[in-house]
DNA sequence: TTTTAACACGAAAACGTTTTCGTGACATCT
DNA sequence: AGATGTCACGAAAACGTTTTCGTGTTAAAA
């Protein structure tokens, strides 16, 4: 049960001073090469490590960084997790992970345990609550004392900083009009309330892709569900609204999704009523989840890219981070936008 | 671009000391009304926090604990994850993650990358290559520095400290029960080799279920998969294995298989071959995943409480990490054992 | 008036580093 | 021999806290 030894024990043991064991282990010319070998030679010994902690207050740098995501046991942000710890760790930075199960109050309760001086700066994708009630006072809070925020999917123009996101409007363009391609002639849309701001651009493609084709959008075949919080409104209801939605379009010969859940609840309401995908119907969900692959049939999807977004994130912050160190005023934002890829499967023609 | 504000600042604005600042911040008898009022204010008016770095340093404590696991873009993990992150929020801890990807490098790194004071102990799961080594001279001397670690899932019985583990025996055995109760004749397992424990553990839980009912383990019935990698082997030959097991045995009706990728690809075959599942041939899988809520059929289960594990995992860490504090010499380490549910879905009967 | 006690505050140490600066002991150059 | 330089090391400050201890001022007690 010792503790881990440190520069002062060091320092008595071979009864020279904490500086000179300090420059000896940095190899520093002061120190002879006598003197050197002694304090390496017991410092690999005890296996000495610098402690990171002291380290911190003394450079005034963690080379930790945070992430607040709303929910982890989610494909997308897990990946983004991977990502973002792949590049942090090659990069010699930490990741700190903190839930905001898609509530505002632990958004923030999470961000103030960490803006303490934890940590360098912050990756995060905004709660849903926070995207209702507006309330952005914490990140601008958080920015005001010198601390970068790079958000990512669920972002927000409000906000001044730097951002990736995928290219939702696009993403879904290309999507619906692959259906389009594909014959389909009346094609749904099943996404979130306007306020989830990647709903919404997808939202914008589906018109888009539509308006391009010279289709005339039906607001009966759109369908905006209320998740105010996504997975907890139980399927039987999701499922109930998307009938709902088949039943008084018979003609729907296409969907597209916002996210997984709502394409596989299209596919299993589809397959209930007795309709075949995708001689039926086809259906294409913007998702980079696992249960479009594994689905019977499996299931056509825009994908997202998400390791490649945190990856991208996490460069960004650290840019960042190291350029403030050099040049400061350079208050530029960027924003990256990742392209989306169409994987086809078996859910369309 | 303001930094944050310190003791040091408040004190010089406010010509008083800095003792004065942090004991009338920290509500002292020592100073007067009119001061705490006074220095209240400013501090609530510049939004002052301490900084924790700072206090990590003195305390000796960093109220931080590191999670090591072999991969995060699973559900199981990403579950036990949300477990660790919720307790230890709850109790004033933060999480910092690393992916060892199933390396053994990967692992040591990521270790020594925090064990240097950066935390306070270690939640981790083994990762493959290391069992398959046998290597844990990282966690020994982890321990032997005074960092506690508490092992879930992947543990191993060379290492003595607190584990959290599922009852992957007698999860195993009481499905492979509930498949005889359901007239199963000729059962076959798909497992890992046995260097994973939990596989290990599984496959006897299988065995231990014939023998109760007097039925005798063939040996050709058992398929143990060489997951080296896991999920990168490529689904092709996992599926090309898996059909010659049902090839050479033409009477199997029931399958028990040790994980999520195993059991649905043990349907997608069997129903491949013309078989219906659950008539023909029911299936159970060893997982918490959700692709076995949405895959037609839907997969019977044994779940195996992930979130719970973490919670536990944390509780448990912490738990020694306060303790410590008191009193030492509490050399007792516990092992908890999480038991197993089956949730039955479509593949039985 | 002198002693004592309460009060309100400041100085300093400690946590573990790194780094700047100062200095004593030599050796080298005129 | 005196001036100068090099070498090898130590002292101390700084990062931002908390806490122990000491101390000057004032009011109460003797």
């Amino acid at each position: 049960m010792k503790r881990k030894i440190t520069l002062k024990q060091i320092a008595r043991e071979l009864d020279v001073s904490i500086s000179t064991v300090s420059k000896a282990l940095r190899n520093s010319a002061e120190i002879s090469e006598d003197t050197k070998q002694k304090v390496q030679a017991f410092a690999k010994l005890y296996n000495y490590r610098p402690n990171n902690i002291a380290l911190s207050l003394k450079n005034r740098k963690t080379n930790t960084i945070g992430i607040i995501i709303p929910e982890i046991v989610h494909h997308f942000f897990s990946k983004v997790i991977r990502g973002v710890e792949l590049v942090a760790n090659n990069r010699g930075y930490n990741v700190i992970i903190g839930l905001s199960n898609e509530s505002f109050s632990k958004e923030v309760i999470n961000m103030d345990m960490l803006a303490n001086g934890s940590i360098d700066g912050f990756i995060l994708s905004i709660s849903k609550e926070t995207l209702q009630l507006q309330d952005y006072h914490h990140f601008n809070e958080t920015m005001s004392q010198g601390m970068p925020i790079v958000m990512f999917d669920r972002v927000v123009s409000d906000i001044k900083c730097d951002k990736v996101i995928v290219d939702d409007l696009n993403g879904a363009k290309n999507a619906v009009k692959k259906l389009i391609e594909n014959k389909c002639k009346s094609i749904a849309l099943i996404t979130t309330k306007d306020y989830v701001s990647v709903g919404k651009l997808r939202t914008q493609g589906y018109l888009e892709a539509l308006e391009e084709h010279k289709m005339t959008p039906k607001a009966d075949l759109i369908l905006k569900i209320d998740d105010t919080l996504d997975y907890k409104v139980d399927l039987e209801e999701l499922e109930s609204e998307i009938e709902q939605l088949f039943k008084s379009n018979k003609k729907i010969d296409g969907v597209f999704a916002v996210n997984e859940l709502y394409a596989l609840s299209a596919m299993k309401v589809a397959r209930k009523l007795g309709l075949d995908i995708p001689n039926d119907v086809q259906v294409i969900g913007f998702t980079d989840g696992v249960l479009s692959k594994h689905s019977t049939p499996s299931l056509t999807t825009v994908s997202q890219h998400a390791q490649h977004m945190g990856e991208k994130a996490a460069d960004l912050l650290i840019d960042k981070l190291e350029n403030e160190i050099n040049e400061d005023a350079d208050e530029e934002y960027q924003t990256v936008i990742i392209a989306t890829d169409l994987i086809e499967r078996e859910s369309t023609k």
